[in-house]
DNA sequence: TTGTACGCGTTATCAA
DNA sequence: TTGATAACGCGTACAA
């Protein structure tokens, strides 16, 4: 009968006693890593079995000085936008052999701490946005552990992965001068690297129409924030139309949820959207598909943001590149009702 | 001037050197593990500080004989659900000092191996629902790894957090009931084990009332999959009300990503939502809310799921606790205006 | 108060 | 074809 109090954590030596062989024999047998009678391997393996012996991960790692595995780091876990990036994520990852650790840092004291940490446990890392401060970009820099950058502008000696957002934003604002709004509003903070750029392209065209483009209103990216920053933009004046109403013809939101926020504000103030005011957000989460009015929205490719990450990331893990690279991955304009009616032809 | 090559990858033995001493001094200095003498102490900050020294967690985990790490196993990524449940493990993970590998079964072919590989890198996992065949689960249990399952039947020896489904499916069904339909459908596959426990409370109260319970249809728990199921159940007869129209009043889904696929059917089919047909989901993600018309749901404590699965796993590894618990969290029936306009009191 | 030496579980080199 | 044995980096009895 096979011992019965086999199973957790039988070591190499153990096998190896077993099959009555070395401990580089079994290595070998189990890595076909050189020769290996025929006989001899059908031992190992029976020993193996027997033992139900699995390789303890971090002899192996010691051993080959590598983790196979891969960190990330969120902002914030919260919301569809990162899910749908970890999937992608972690799908090429796994492609890949490798794990994949994720941290995220909203509300964490000492997050310097939390990835260094992190980075002692990984082979290389992705970084989101503006989690971390730029000191600690660089330590990790320094440490020469690989780094792409996600959403966040390029830093030295390091790979960055985003989507387009300027020119989408030209469209965006394009388009809704199309529908012949003239004033505008925008909704959301602008010291995150990609929203910077969606208002530098939003900018672009109303200056280019003669339009002195608004201040960006800074608030949370949540619905909650939205909805405070539509209080204030929309709430000003209930004034009609008479001098000329405070109230914007269009709110620009900084991303989908700070959009369904303000449609929330304005439902409350008895606005129709877009009838009275327009609204886009972006991202193209699945609430803005099935929002009531439908969000216009830009789409940014979530998952492969998060694939594409992943594989520049094992490019510089294998050493395969060696030089920096820059990835911009395109997005897409996604017209639906909430940014008005009636479209016109855009000229 | 310092050593300008310092960096990645002191030892604990440079460190040692440096400061002139050996490296129990050191690692009795950084871990305040013994007796060191304050001018000693100052000399090994220094030479760590200088080798900016960060001790190489495969070499505390090797010689600790753990993690600090915990694992959690998804079906899958997409949705904003597992995101939320994400949320709340990681959040307390973190307290607790642990990092967080994540790995989703979706589409992957050797699941087994994948899970194996994991349970190799962590002190304890959470495995979510029906993501991992029992036998899998087995294993892990016999190689006597803290485990804690999460919206899945309990096993012997494990524990188990999930949230309360058949009785607010019972309170569902009732509410539904008091608008005054009386032909139902369900919506959504039943071999995962949280659903079928909704199922299950829906029968009860519909047979309770005379009502034989419809067969749930089965699909995928995504927007297209409560689409296609959407057309098959609404689509049937256009017949108006002549032979008792087969068409149900009122669609229970299994999930809100079905529902919100259901009224895209039912938007398409030209049917009112819930004038025509009432549609109910489960969850209560963000999108529920944000939909038109917003969705009667039963809301889950996504992220207390993840927290309390954490803090369980915690007392597993730590011994705190070794009998095997099970934990219910409570739901919430959220009515809004999907499942009828003219809510009647319940009896 | 400090240092020596062993253990943790592999992989891989080098001799045999 | 196989076996000793040296890394890998740390924590920690135990001795000094």
């Amino acid at each position: 009968m096979p011992n019965s109090d086999e199973g957790q954590g039988a070591t190499i030596y153990e096998v190896a006693q077993r099959a009555g062989v070395s401990i580089a024999t079994v290595s070998r047998a189990l890595r076909n890593t050189g020769p290996v009678a025929a006989g001899t391997r059908e031992k190992v393996l029976r020993a193996v079995e027997e033992l139900s012996f699995t390789p303890s991960r971090l002899g192996v790692s010691l051993a080959q000085g590598r983790h196979a595995a891969n960190g990330i780091v969120f902002p914030d876990l919260s919301g569809p936008y990162f899910a749908e990036v970890l999937l992608g994520y972690e799908e090429v990852a796994a492609e890949l052999g490798r794990s994949v650790l994720i941290l995220s840092t909203r509300g964490r004291a000492a997050v310097q701490d939390l990835v260094r940490d992190l980075v002692g446990r990984v082979d290389g890392m992705v970084i989101f946005g503006r989690t971390v401060e730029d000191a600690v970009v660089d330590e990790i820099v320094k440490s020469r552990t690989p780094l792409v950058l996600l959403a966040r502008d390029p830093v030295e000696r390091a790979d960055a992965v985003c989507s387009e957002n300027t020119a989408s934003a030209e469209a965006l604002a394009t388009h809704l001068l199309g529908h012949g709004y003239s004033t505008f509003a925008l909704a959301g903070g602008d010291d995150l690297g990609d929203i910077t750029q969606r208002w530098t392209g939003v900018r672009r065209v109303l200056s280019g129409h003669g339009i002195r483009p608004p201040e960006p209103l800074p608030c949370e990216l949540t619905v909650e924030g939205g909805y405070a920053a539509g209080r204030t933009l929309l709430g000003g004046k209930t004034s009609g139309k008479a001098r000329g109403a405070r109230r914007p013809q269009a709110v620009i939101c900084a991303d989908d949820q700070v959009a369904l926020g303000v449609i929330l504000a304005a439902e409350e103030l008895g606005l129709d959207v877009p009838g009275d005011v327009a609204i886009t957000g972006w991202d193209d989460i699945m609430a803005a598909r099935h929002a009531r009015p439908a969000l216009t929205t830009v789409r940014q490719p979530m998952r492969l943001l998060g694939a594409r990450a992943a594989r520049a990331l094992d490019e510089l893990i294998k050493g395969t590149r060696t030089v920096p690279n820059s990835e911009i991955l395109p997005t897409q304009l996604i017209v639906r009702s909430s940014c008005g009616s009636h479209p016109l032809e855009e000229k």
